[in-house]
RNA sequence: GGAGGGAUGACUGAGCGGCCGAAAGUGCUCGCCUGCUAAGCGAGUAGGGGGUUUUAAGCCUCCUCGAGGGUUCAAAUCCCUCUCCCUCCGCCA
């Protein structure tokens, strides 16, 4: 959630929703309702000091002289019992407003949309040729995909992972978990079914509430990260400077309705309805983000590149950043069948977006602050497989491990099928 | 699933209709004392919103004692619902 008074008086802050995609006028209806609800809460709260004082005026008097002062207490009560339900509304109506707005994209973010973004940096060669197979056909043909049955079980976009692909997930777990350990997070295996609470603080309701699977009897929704899980750890909680970086490896099974992507990338395990994914999580002190920012895409980047897959580096433009994200950075890798880059990671920085909801802060030496959160991909493996699988496939229709996995896999290389 | 007990500030814990935003202790901050450290002495120390001033501080005020509702002139305190924790029984990987 944004910062009204900070809406009202940064014409920055401002700007930077501006260049976000905004409903026309919403910004001033904000104002407007904040303006409607002081000027009330002003109203409720004189009345609420003159009733306070008769009250306590009640409980000091006599018994004689109490009867009269009951009913002039009596009136103020009445008379503020009129007002408040409007308060109320007024309340709920400005949060409804304010819930709707973008955080603000940071000044470095490029202006425009989905094509505009800033490519920072390109890593690698993509390869000359393209495989002779994709990696849906080359993962049908070793067995390590099956579609087919998936989709008869639970429908299209679900999949049965199978047999070295399996070890190949667990080699990446393994590699990339010791990577962020030794980096200072905290391993976490999170729940993937939370309240609903959870959802909305963390962000993702009401906005995407239609990309979420509901468990209606139990009242409870299956997470499409563990971003959100990972978030409610700290709900409400008031911390200690020194406390912080706190940094959360999430481990988790996601999944994802994906409404609305009919028809696109429909092969294979590109985009499929459930898969594993370790998540960076982030929280930090507010001057501390943007460096964490930084770090985040760094160990992305070493990830990826110790992998060996090309990639370049982009900084998303404002009118494509999601609504909590100040700024954010794609990773795109080559996928060679289809001739060009993909993404395969991102991290953003909420700043104090989500912290506000959540209600996470730090003790300062001046004051409570919100706390900065962000987050990172750090390997979704089944797209990370689609990647590995196309790369590294070889002329006679084998699967070469890469190196850095090969201790994990205790194999090098998964022979063609005939 | 059944039966009980509980949830209070950074933490432990008292309060059980008005004198309570809340004893005491711990921790923390500042000062004193002290070769150093430890101990000791004194003071301070919840969060959030609004107003005023507008650098800040201060001052006024409202809300918050797990969450939400209710009773009452007045609720941490009484009633209801929910959530969570603990103990016991059952079931179970």
């Amino acid at each position: 959630m944004i910062d009204v008074r900070r809406l009202r008086e940064e014409p920055e802050y401002r700007r930077g929703i501006e260049r976000k995609r905004v409903r026309d006028g919403l910004l001033d209806e904000v104002i407007a309702a904040d303006d409607a609800r002081r000027a009330l809460l002003t109203r409720v709260e004189d009345l609420r000091t003159r009733q306070n004082a008769a009250s306590k005026e009640i409980g000091q008097s006599t018994a004689d002289e109490r009867p009269a002062k009951i009913a002039v207490a009596t009136a103020l009560k009445e008379e503020l019992a009129a007002l408040e339900p409007a308060l109320t509304a007024k309340d709920a109506t400005l949060r409804d407003l304010a819930l709707q707005v973008p955080n603000p994209a940071d000044a470095s973010v490029p202006d425009g949309g989905e094509d505009d973004g800033e490519v920072l940096r390109v890593v690698g060669e993509p390869p000359a040729e393209a495989p002779p197979l994709d990696h849906a056909t080359l993962a049908e043909q070793l067995g390590f995909v099956d579609s087919e049955r998936g989709a008869e079980a639970s429908g299209s976009r679900f999949a049965y992972l199978m047999g070295d692909a399996v070890l190949v997930e667990f080699a990446l777990v393994q590699w990339v978990l010791g990577r962020l350990v030794a980096e200072g997070f905290t391993p976490v295996v999170p729940p993937v079914l939370v309240r609903e609470h959870v959802m909305e603080e963390a962000g993702f309701f009401p906005t995407d509430r239609n990309q979420v699977y509901d468990l209606p009897d139990d009242e409870l929704f299956l997470v499409g990260t563990s971003e959100v899980p990972l978030s409610a750890l700290n709900r409400n909680a008031l911390l200690a400077a020194d406390a912080l970086p706190i940094r959360y490896a999430g481990f988790s099974t996601n999944f994802r309705r994906e409404a609305g992507t009919y028809g696109k990338d429909t092969r294979g395990i590109f985009r499929v309805h459930q898969f594993d994914k370790l998540e960076m999580y982030s929280i930090t002190a507010p001057d501390e983000s943007w460096e964490e920012q930084e770090r985040i895409l760094a160990i992305e980047e070493s990830i990826i590149g110790g992998l060996g897959l090309p990639y370049r580096v982009t900084n998303i433009a404002a009118g494509d950043l999601g609504a909590p994200a100040a700024k954010k950075y794609d990773i795109e890798v080559w996928l060679p069948s289809e001739g060009r880059y993909r993404e395969l990671t991102s991290c953003s920085n909420y700043l104090d977006f989500s912290a506000r909801r959540l209600k996470t802060r730090v003790r300062g030496e001046t004051g409570t602050e919100f706390v900065h959160t962000l987050n990172g991909t750090a390997c979704a493996i089944s797209r990370t497989l689609v990647f590995l699988f196309e790369h590294y496939q070889q002329a006679d229709g084998s699967f070469a491990v890469p190196d850095v996995l090969q201790p994990f896999t205790g194999f090098s290389a998964v022979e063609a099928r005939g």
